[in-house]
DNA sequence: TAAATAGTTCAAAACTTGTTGAACTATTTA
DNA sequence: TAAATAGTTCAACAAGTTTTGAACTATTTA
């Protein structure tokens, strides 16, 4: 396997992207993994926003394949952070990119 | 009527542009429309990019309502362009702001 | 070893989004 | 005035997304 890898294997297109954005639940995520700016568990972002594991397991990994976080898995948990790059690459860069 | 409205009445919510740009047809529009620069009737759009008057109709009110272009109706045709601002604050500023 | 905890998977249900054609309005051209 | 053109609206349908609870795996703690 490449040095190289995301954690994200398979093609990220913008559209994944958008769509992964385009969520209140997922939106909520997102913003309190930029202001903690530290790794955390899933779980304890799902209790900071009051959704089920369930739900969470399931915004989680469509975040993670559209590429927007990056999950580490340490024993019983997932701990999660926001990869910058694909924000860069997709958001930030979007328009001149066009 | 404020002088300094936006053709767009009504709120315009990040969730609202994410959505609106999370999908491939409305991704096309937009694209067709930077790399145009000026003017065009939605007609002309939607035969470059081959889809029903029905289905430009639908997502030129969509793109519109989420502030992403702004539309002049002139006799019998309806001219958009992008409008920047929205992807400015919305898209280009969406990690800063977050 | 048993119970607790973190997370995943599954199928069903509820909801949302996009496409279609037909009928419509308004404007232009013959 | 009639036909053509540009676009909108509507209802039906198909397809895709999100939530739910129950059952599951793996790890930790008592």
């Amino acid at each position: 396997m490449d040095k190289n890898e995301e954690s994200t294997l398979g093609e990220i297109t913008q559209i994944m992207v958008f769509k992964a954005l385009a969520d209140p639940v997922r939106l909520q995520i997102v913003q309190y993994l930029k202001h903690i700016e530290h790794e955390v568990a899933c779980g304890e972002v799902g209790k900071a926003i009051n959704i089920s594991k369930t739900s969470g397991s399931y915004h989680f990994k469509l975040l993670q394949s559209a590429g927007l976080i990056t999950a580490r898995k340490e024993a019983r948990e997932k701990y999660v952070t926001l990869n910058k790059q694909t924000f860069d690459q997709f958001v930030t860069n979007f328009y001149e990119n066009l």
